[in-house]
DNA sequence: CTAATATTCGAATCTTAATTCGAAATATAA
DNA sequence: TTATATTTCGAATTAAGATTCGAATATTAG
């Protein structure tokens, strides 16, 4: 029987190997990223990552779901607002952004892992891309509730919802200098993209 | 000595490799890009490919020069006009534009490969990237120009570059449907987001 | 037609990295 | 303190895939 205190040095011992894993992801990028390594900066010996893991995958796909339940929960307070959809929008951007910001390793992760992964889509493959897809659903509604309001300027929304999604994705991580995106800065083009068409 | 004839045919059957490479990399990846399966999807033994290529480093190297020289040619012609920078600006990105849309696969290539490869920073690794920062930085004194003579929003050039580059990523490779991006619907895309300042 | 040259490819070999094994070390509970 | 359960890890094992070898086969030049 496991008693509560181990239960949750365990968990302690799990975060260790999933932020070394994230290191190493940084480092090398996903698919270069090797077991041995992430040992080495989890500082256990290879073995014990199978302790902890069933398989290299399973680290990762860990990483995805703790991640997208994070962001989703982080969102989903405040997307009731359905009175201004734009502001409601822009909230929900800037709470992400706000994540973004504070571990963006983690979040480059995040957005740009799925892309690799799910080539294999296992069963476990799912749980996060539930709090992903979520996440699209609800910012796209808000678009067409926004454009609905002529809050958004009149365009196919999953066009738009695309477009936003890119420009927010190159503010946060593309370019060389990685200096943090301000929330002002973010704002300021997002706001300029979609124009002052409603009020703000 | 080889004639000029074996030295076309050579030619090509290095380009039916290159294909062959591209086609399995729109199916699975550029890591998960296998010899085997390119020399199938070529129909050549393995071995053979060995005999137009060094590596499996060189194939993809190739698809990354040839396609960025492209690019570059494309533009090359068009973007000597200072006079209105704006117009130059989405000349040139409708340039680039019909590129993509005339091979998604490829250009979705040469936009996500290099973060994959530019870790192993080797000599060759080079010629490719003469071309892409040449455009960029051609891009972005555009818009340097174009923001001094208030045709575009006064904003950082460099975040702007930025900006715009995630936009036109999210237009032509986000989501799952792959229907072509078309030049209007791209042009209202950009012009929406950088607004109407100048003439246009 | 014949020798030299170019091309092809099946069958090794080599390399890297994931996963498993089995035995120690450590902690827990009685 | 001893038996049991948990945790650790060095040393195999396995697997996938890149690269090389060496022997055909085909083409070209004389």
């Amino acid at each position: 029987m496991i008693s509560d205190r181990q239960e949750k040095e365990r968990e302690i011992r799990k975060e260790q190997i999933l932020k070394a894993a994230l290191k190493v992801f940084k480092l090398q990028g996903i698919e270069k990223s090797t077991m041995d390594e992430i040992a080495k900066q989890a500082d256990f010996g290879k073995a014990s990552l199978y302790y902890y893991f069933s398989s290299k995958e399973e680290i990762f796909v860990e990483l995805l779901d703790r991640g997208w339940k994070m962001i989703w929960e982080s969102i989903e307070p405040v997307i009731h607002n359905r009175d201004h959809p734009k502001d409601t929008f822009i909230n929900a951007l800037n709470i992400i952004g706000g994540l973004v910001r504070n571990d963006s390793v983690l979040f480059e992760f995040l957005f740009t892992a799925p892309k690799t992964l799910s080539e294999n889509p296992n069963e476990k493959n799912i749980e996060w891309k539930k709090y992903q897809s979520k996440m699209y659903s609800v910012l796209q509604s808000l678009l067409e509730e926004g454009i609905e309001k002529k809050e958004f300027p009149k365009m196919r929304s999953d066009i738009l919802m695309r477009a936003i999604g890119g420009l927010f994705h190159g503010l946060f991580f593309l370019g060389n200098e990685k200096k943090s995106m301000s929330r002002e800065t973010m704002e300021e083009f997002i706001t300029t993209f979609i124009g002052n068409y409603g009020t703000s």
